[in-house]
DNA sequence: ACAGCCATGTAACTTGTTACATGATTTT
DNA sequence: AAAATCATGTAACAAGTTACATGGCTGT
């Protein structure tokens, strides 16, 4: 539903045609998702098929845009009217990994959290030189979405520490 | 990748028939992600397909087991080898949904703001009521997945409080 | 007897994604 | 002239998911 509701978001704006949507999808989100143009034309039919966009006038005389209908905008006010779902959680592989190499008394556990963790510190320390250099009257965007990248690596550390506690402590006894 | 992953793992432990994988995989996630049956068994085809399980004995007469191959063990391996994958990082809703509505201006930002922040404040007390009332001696794989859960969430708010700073800051100007 | 769980399997569908074919325009 | 980017579109596939058909077994 992100890559459908984000197109419904730009094209709220203004029609746009395939390619601009692309753009305007890797702009907003500074290139930390890229977008397959063939992603966005298999979505505009998909959406078109639903009735949330349809087919605008021809700009330059060479490109087709597509405009968001109203049945469009009445989803997309509801993607941005509803908290992203949280019920049940959105599958989190590593917690997945986790869990099923204790069930299974995998041997490396301990391996897979410190494989994690260092790959994570990493990621931590690259997200924070970005931030650092970032500029937040021109970047904001850019800004918000670094930070964010670099709390959801913290939350992850910190439970792959609490992990070790929880296992070291089980394995004393 | 993550249900096939799964099952690849419960099966290196013991052949195991459809619905057991169900089972497992419930029981080893606490209940938290669902699994439909039917997905087993469409998995399991797939998995097939791709040389990672075959048949095993009937047990009890009456159901087909799984086992998992030695092609399987290998990719079982590679996953619990490498840490998950975050380049590109995974879609992250929240941060393209806000990130969309800052670009397009969206009038209702500091709503989105407000109505996330409150369902995942709601979300994390629920979540705090499990954590004390669970056994981590009795029940840690549920303990380890609550405190997960928390992390995530509590790192959701952050980031949120950090996002109305910087549009309050901005809007100042 | 009936409800509820255990159990298998298939068909259909959605979303996301890549690979490929094709060509115009722009930059070097 | 060559390379890069802009631009459109289709085919095919991967992964996840639901709905449905079907029947056995178990406890009340």
């Amino acid at each position: 539903m992100t890559v459908k509701n984000s197109l419904l978001a730009i094209l709220s704006q203004e029609p746009t045609h395939g390619y601009g949507l692309k753009s305007a999808f890797e702009e907003t989100t500074s290139g930390t998702w890229p977008l397959n143009v063939g992603q966005v034309y298999q979505t505009l039919n998909r959406l078109e098929r639903d009735g949330l966009v349809e087919t605008g006038p021809v700009d330059d005389s060479t490109r087709q845009t597509w405009q968001i209908t109203q049945a469009g905008r009445d989803a997309l006010g509801g993607w941005y009217g509803e908290p992203v779902a949280a019920d049940p959680p959105i599958r989190d592989e590593l917690a997945i990994k986790v869990l099923l190499a204790v069930a299974t008394d995998e041997a490396d556990i301990s391996d897979i959290l410190t494989t994690q963790r260092t790959a994570t510190m990493e990621r931590i320390q690259e997200l924070t030189r970005h931030k650092r250099k970032a500029d937040p009257d021109a970047e904001l965007p850019w800004l918000l979405l670094v930070e964010a990248l670099i709390l959801k690596a913290e939350a992850e550390v910190k439970w792959l520490d609490l992990c070790e506690a929880h296992l070291a402590r089980r394995t004393k006894r």
